[in-house]
DNA sequence: ATGGTGGTAAGACCA
């Protein structure tokens, strides 16, 4: 049978400026499959070798020059399992994988929404929240589904108290409002997906995966937002055997803003 | 406090 699967998913900020960064993440959990988001490359300018270097023989990729890109890496064969838009834009937020077992993992950038959180303003909010009923409409089509499913990503929304340094002054911006956390709860319900991340750690603990770049001391602040998300339906669910957040990554030398998020997964 | 920092790519734009 198959060993134990484990699965990181980062915001990288750009995959070719952070590759020895990727490097010393793979070195450190020996991840199976890694989930990227804000690869910021071009599929002609995908850096595949040095991927390949890093032991992953099987990688899926959709990019934009300068902007958005995901990928999934893989030590085990995958297949691509489909891709399309969300909120109604062309561009590189989504891909898909399917393992050998028949698992498919989702791998997904929501739009960050920009500043101000009012979609009659602003049009970044506006397909924030599109995408988002967008996700939901498709996991009504998914909930029923037999084979096990998970979805990562960043999606740009931390959806519980505990997920911000203060809900209290955080209520009013981008990535915790009320509406974007509605949303992202409609999504998670339509697809049935659950929250593995905060079934192994206690939903009363505080836990973040971003911290802002603009920042004189971010660890001493402290003032971070889970915005990085791994979930799966309820059938995987109880197969999930440890989540973290590898903290110490965004205090590297040129690190991402966001910190790897991480599960194992039991054969079934 | 309406800035602060960082990436892309050579301007602003995005986060």
């Amino acid at each position: 049978m198959t060993d134990r699967l484990r699965l990181v998913t980062w915001n990288i900020n750009s995959l070719r400026l952070r590759m020895a960064l990727l490097g010393r993440v793979v070195e450190e959990t020996r991840a199976d499959v890694v989930c990227l988001q804000e690869t910021k490359v071009d599929d002609a300018n995908f850096p595949m070798e040095a991927v390949r270097a890093l032991g992953f023989e099987h990688v899926l990729y959709r990019g934009d020059k300068g902007y958005n890109g995901v990928a999934i890496l893989s030590k085990r064969p995958i297949e691509p399992a489909g891709h399309r838009f969300w909120g109604g834009v062309e561009d590189a937020r989504h891909i898909s994988a399917r393992l050998a077992d028949g698992m498919v993992v989702h791998n997904f950038y929501v739009p960050a929404g920009g500043d101000i959180p009012d979609p009659a303003l602003n049009v970044k909010f506006a397909h924030k929240l599109r995408f988002l009923d967008d996700l939901t409409a498709w996991g009504a089509t998914v909930a029923g589904d037999t084979t096990p499913r998970v979805m990562v990503g960043d999606l740009n929304i931390a959806p519980l108290e505990t997920d911000v340094w203060s809900h209290k002054q955080l209520l009013k911006v981008v990535s915790h409002t009320p509406v974007e956390v509605e949303k992202l709860a409609r999504v998670q319900a339509a697809g049935a997906w659950t929250d593995v991340v905060r079934q192994v750690i206690s939903p009363d603990i505080k836990l973040y995966s971003w911290w802002s770049y603009r920042a004189r001391d971010w660890a001493a602040a402290d003032r971070g937002r889970r915005l990085d998300h791994i979930w799966t339906d309820g059938g995987l669910a109880p197969r999930v055997r440890g989540a973290s957040v590898l903290k110490d990554a965004r205090g590297w030398t040129q690190p991402s803003d966001h910190a790897p998020v991480m599960v194992d997964i039991d054969p079934a």
